[in-house]
DNA sequence: GTTCTTTCTTGATTTCGATCAAGTGCTGTT
DNA sequence: AACAGCACTTGATCGAAATCAAGAAAGAAC
């Protein structure tokens, strides 16, 4: 098992070695491309994908087929739809390989399973709480450069993975705005 | 047991009559009076309250001490912080009782009774779902029109239980704008 | 290498909602 | 009834970000 995700568990709970070689024996290593995607619209997601190498996009299409992104992802990060895993509903968002990548692949089957041998896996519940980081965006009513800054601190290694445009659809601001704030921010 | 959350489990979930009378037997009514806070700042939640009549608002303390509101409630509906409820974490968020109220009120000790004596009580982890519409406003960048009309398909209740100023600060703009908004809306 | 494309930057202009400022109307209190 | 205190409306102005419009820079394809 790659070390990302072995940092990864220990961060986020406590596992036995013995947990760990269960979880191993479930655990489906993919070598994925640019452009793939893991989880189509109107798909149920019936499986979780921890992201070791490469990067990931959520999103949908707008009335005028436009992709807005509403997550982005890197290393380390579990790729899923929370809603539509915790609901058993098709999905609204698509999820995206947004660089060759390689990830593990988890089934709900198979966690039922681990924690059925394990009670340690309850601990994985926690990947099911939406990362709150997007409500609070709006909660707060973030200005662009406070919604930069927030990123920032939160995510940096996102920055480096995506290209501007990109990061400028996640935080509802165009790619002129965000140019300029960074502009403003690296003076400071 | 009031004829609102028969009404509203049955909506969400399959539940026999026996599964009414083991709640029935949990369940602390209460009457609140306007202003009294359910949810301190700093509190675990531990109940989850069930609003029979009356509302109640969500909201924190900006750093300039206005309060934010990031969720209304009316009749019908579950109070609790999704977040500190499902953490066991202190709350970021206060739930106050916006006018004189009747609730039921339900301990996490009492849902864990109740799962154990009747596996109908797991379809209440759909409460702990958080309402999408706070991440979807965020998703789509809404405009104040679209929001109050996002409002007036979803949750129209909330618009007579509350004055303007308070549907404003939930939606993230000013009583002005929401003025305007209304009188734009009530000529089409 | 050179060209073609895409991304990023920078400037000018526009636009929408916030802010500022009165004024109106409603409710409750004495 | 008279007043005080709010909630709401309406108008005028302001400002921040979107939009429009070139260019510059950086990659990708040949």
């Amino acid at each position: 098992m790659e070390k990302e995700l072995i940092d990864h568990l220990n961060e986020n709970g406590k596992y036995s070695q013995d947990d760990f070689k269960l979880l191993e024996t479930e655990l489906l290593q993919l070598s994925l491309k640019e452009g793939e995607i893991i989880l189509k619209e109107k798909e149920v997601c019936s499986s979780i994908y921890f992201l070791i190498k490469g990067a990931a996009i959520q999103f949908y299409n707008d009335d005028t087929h436009n992709a807005v992104i509403v997550d982005l992802n890197g290393p380390g990060d579990w790729l899923l739809n929370h809603k539509s895993f915790a609901t058993r509903k098709p999905s609204e968002y698509i999820i995206k390989v947004y660089s060759d990548s390689e990830v593990y692949q988890l089934s709900i089957e198979s966690i039922h399973g681990l924690i059925a041998k394990s009670q340690s896996f309850f601990q994985m519940g926690k990947i099911l709480e939406e990362s709150t980081s997007r409500v609070e965006f709006f909660d707060h009513n973030y200005t662009p450069d406070q919604k930069y800054h927030f990123l920032m601190e939160r995510r940096p290694h996102l920055i480096q993975l995506f290209p501007q445009k990109v990061i400028a659809s996640y935080l509802k601001i165009t790619p002129e705005t965000l140019s300029r704030v960074r502009n403003r921010f690296s003076k400071t």
